[in-house]
DNA sequence: TTTTATAACTTGTATTATAACTTATTTCAA
DNA sequence: TTGAAATAAGTTATAATACAAGTTATAAAA
């Protein structure tokens, strides 16, 4: 029999207290030295156990204020996954995953837009006709997809693309991709107009065009990447 | 300007350590008192760092023996996080995300399945048919899916399943719905005759129509609950 | 060479102290 | 009585030190 650790009993009293709803989201824990009374245990097992939860985004802790119990939906929620997802993921299964999963929130999406979404999609194509950075699009990217899976109105498939984006930039940041981002906005112009026409059909079919754009792109560059590695491995 | 804690710098420290190779999957972080010296803040901080990268399952701590990086897709490495997710995730919205993502990693699976694989599949097929208890079949259930997004040879994709899986584990145990699965076994029977023959588009429609069943039960479910609920409020 | 004993190292927990920040209370002036 | 400012009390963040408990590397012995 393997003994729990004192931190890890204090994790699962607290865990214990949120999901039997005891303590509720936007109320506050007894504070570390109470705990540590309670459960018998240090303040330093106390603030382990109350570490971790921080870390998997159940439990704010604000200094000097106390530890509080998290509204779930806040937007860090996920982004704890990033690097575990990172150094394991090969990024063309990941633009397969996002193959299906843009398609599914670009139809909901054409469903659901409002007046107001269209405009904000509508902006960042001005926007991005107006750039000449190549990494300031990366951000106007990431937020035109995002936002289409916003109002996708499903909040756990909204929850899963910003792990992907999340990724991607981390990917992007490590260098572990070169993107080459030639024109890409004409593909972005059809999409919406396919969403303003609440076509769900059409707006799929140049999600998945768009997605496989943004794969052939990467195959190419990636395949010129590593013959140019054979090349210099013959030297 | 807001000032970053120290835990967050040792966090982002290590993270950066990972994420760049520098320490590989299976290596050992330096101690935490080298670490401390490293970067100039105790050890106290040290720990506060190392232990939300443990919560979320990026690194590992061995009493005595050190702390080591994760090899991804561990089992347990997406089990702390869940409760999180839980109480935010309206169930349907799930199973929308479940019929896009198990489309797509069926397909994958028809097209690199191995004997092996396909005999696993059919002893779980074997042993659903014993079954008389509806918690059992759920942990079938689970298994069998996870099998195909296994043999998908998609990592990412298995790993957002992997976080699915675990949510819907955690729904049940909270009765957030009740499951009724009837004839489910039929269902299953068909997806993996469909991938034994490598019939990618024949395996994809038999797995979405095996969703929308699914679907239609808890929306019918759900649908009489709330009309009890209704009858009830009223007295 | 293999086994055993030892030493060095590493994480887990406890204690004490102080800094930095937040919240509740009290005090004082208008 | 009200409102603002000062104060006190409470809380988390960090540090330093100590020791327990487990692991790993090294040295000694068979």
């Amino acid at each position: 029999m393997k003994t729990k650790s004192k931190s890890q009993r204090v994790y699962d009293y607290i865990e214990e207290l949120v999901i039997s709803g005891e303590i509720k989201p936007g109320e506050r824990l007894p504070s570390e030295a109470k705990l540590g009374e309670i459960l018998n245990v240090s303040r330093v097992s106390v603030r382990a156990g109350i570490e971790k939860l921080s870390a998997i985004g159940l439990v704010r802790k604000k200094k000097g204020g106390g530890t509080y119990v998290n509204k779930p939906a806040s937007d860090n929620y996920l982004s704890v996954f990033t690097p575990t997802l990172l150094h394991n993921t090969d990024y063309l299964e990941l633009l397969e995953v996002r193959r299906a999963l843009d398609s599914l929130s670009v139809q909901l999406c054409a469903k659901n837009i409002t007046e107001a979404g269209l405009r904000k999609l509508n902006e960042i194509l001005r926007e991005m006709e107006k750039l000449s950075e190549e990494d300031d699009f990366f951000v106007l990217d990431k937020k035109f997809h995002l936002l289409i899976s916003k109002y996708s109105k499903n909040r756990f498939l909204h929850n899963v693309h910003l792990i992907i984006w999340d990724v991607i930039q981390k990917a992007l940041r490590a260098n572990y991709y070169q993107v080459t981002n030639r024109d890409r906005i004409g593909e972005h112009r059809k999409i919406v107009e396919a969403i303003e026409n609440q076509d769900q059909d059409l707006a799929k079919i140049y999600t998945v065009r768009h997605l496989e754009e943004i794969i052939d792109t990467f195959v190419c560059v990636y395949n010129q990447e590593s013959h140019q590695e054979a090349i210099r491995t013959k030297k």
